[in-house]
DNA sequence: TGTTCATATGAATAGGTGTTCATGTATAAT
DNA sequence: ATTATACATGAACACCTATTCATATGAACA
């Protein structure tokens, strides 16, 4: 069953994690970045951006500590953060791509 | 394992809805939702904000049928619109309200 | 050192949006 | 019909933010 009350600090962070994802040049970096490390021109490339406007976003993404940025020479490849959000971004994408599903 | 590819279109469909959760109050009114059908006043009344506001929230969380309306005489009461949507944030809810769980 | 590649950052701007206030609409009761 | 209650809607505004352009930083290589 779902939990249905959240104090405010819970109600901030989650929205502000939303608020993150609901953007779609952003949403489209992370689920890239969720199947492995991903160098910023890839992604800038995959997504038909400029790498400016993906370094941007991927600041803000760094900042909420849904991605983590790894230096490899020249290149920085992105990641989720950890397994925790992993799994959690994982999860959401999964069920929300999903059609309905009305088994109880 | 999580899917990692995703089309232009569920992409913009899943932004819409992480942009629409993406707002305290907006998710306040979810979250109050969730649990079951809830008036609009009362809404106002908990999450502290007037009822022109969350009626403006409202008609947005319509439109984009994460929660559904129904008139009981003067009162509209709201509630999820389906039980997929309910599934599916209650979820959401619940794994990023929880702490890091680093269980493979 | 100087140059090139990859990424980051700052400023500027255009478009979006949360909130408020005033007003409209629907239901119920007198 | 009139009044009162509950909700919806439209306009206006202030704030935020996604994007672009120019520029800076850092790493490899000559």
């Amino acid at each position: 069953m779902a939990r249905t009350t959240l104090d405010d600090d819970q109600t901030a962070e989650l929205a502000e994690m939303f608020h993150l994802l609901g953007e779609p040049t952003r949403l489209r970096i992370v689920v890239y970045c969720l199947a492995g490390p991903v160098s910023v021109s890839a992604l800038a490339e995959r997504i038909g951006a400029s790498p400016s406007l993906v370094s941007h976003h991927l600041r803000l993404l760094r900042a909420a500590r849904i991605l983590r940025a790894e230096r490899r020479g020249k290149q920085v490849f992105y990641s989720a953060a950890d397994e925790h959000i992993r799994t959690v971004l994982g999860d959401m994408i999964e069920h929300v791509a999903e059609p309905a599903d009305d088994a109880g």
